[in-house]
DNA sequence: TTAATATATTGCAATATTACGATTAAATAA
DNA sequence: TTATTTAATCGTAATATTGCAATATATTAA
């Protein structure tokens, strides 16, 4: 019998790597970061702090809202955005069992 | 005096968002999981694993090198890699302190 | 009501990513 | 030497992402 390969990822390979392709731009990470240390996190604050249009910021907004990374309190004519900390820490989790079980001395 | 726009991003930000960019597939994350937890991490074995062709993973490959995420050791006809734990430290530490710093209470 | 404000969405161009077959390069085996 | 094996690269098609101007929507203010 051949060698076989995998028919598809693991479902919490699938979830994970959606929440980290949405972390991995330099926009969403300082929008997640900004939301991290400004505690009234209103979407126009973060449009005057990045360097790019309230249309782009807002197409950003959205990416960290479809993998729940970030949550939006429309508060009259504003909205107020705040971190999803559950999914930061699955992220943390993932990265520090796969620290856990390298075998570091084994390797090349 | 108005708001002022960040002209661009941070040093650190942009070197992380390049790492974790590299991590948020699929693939790359199989890759970066099979590594961790596998002794003799050659190339061969990756592109068994995945359900991807051997072109395919080699570029995966190269995208997770030119991140510094892996490292290849030449060993006769075939390539030993491993992870560079260092960069895989170094997002978590980001997330880490990133959940240090946010208030939770604070925000909506 | 109309105007102003704050966000989201649409449409679109430029660029990047993903995947693969075919080819190349480099090392070993016959 | 020639064949085989292993991995990287090239060329290319399909798709996705990024960014913005323009527009739409929805709430508050006048």
């Amino acid at each position: 019998m051949g060698l076989t390969k995998t028919d598809t990822y693991s479902t919490e390979i699938i979830e994970l790597s959606g929440i980290i392709k949405a972390l991995g731009h330099p926009a969403r990470m300082a929008i997640v970061s900004y939301l991290a240390n400004t505690p009234n996190c209103i979407t126009n604050d973060i449009v005057e702090e990045l360097p790019l249009s309230q249309a782009t910021v807002s197409q950003h907004l959205r990416e960290l809202r479809n993998v729940d990374l970030i949550k939006g309190d429309i508060e009259g004519t504003s909205v107020c955005y705040c971190l999803n900390t559950e999914k930061l820490n699955k992220v943390i989790s993932y990265f520090s069992e796969i620290m856990k079980v390298t075998d570091k001395f084994k390797c090349c």
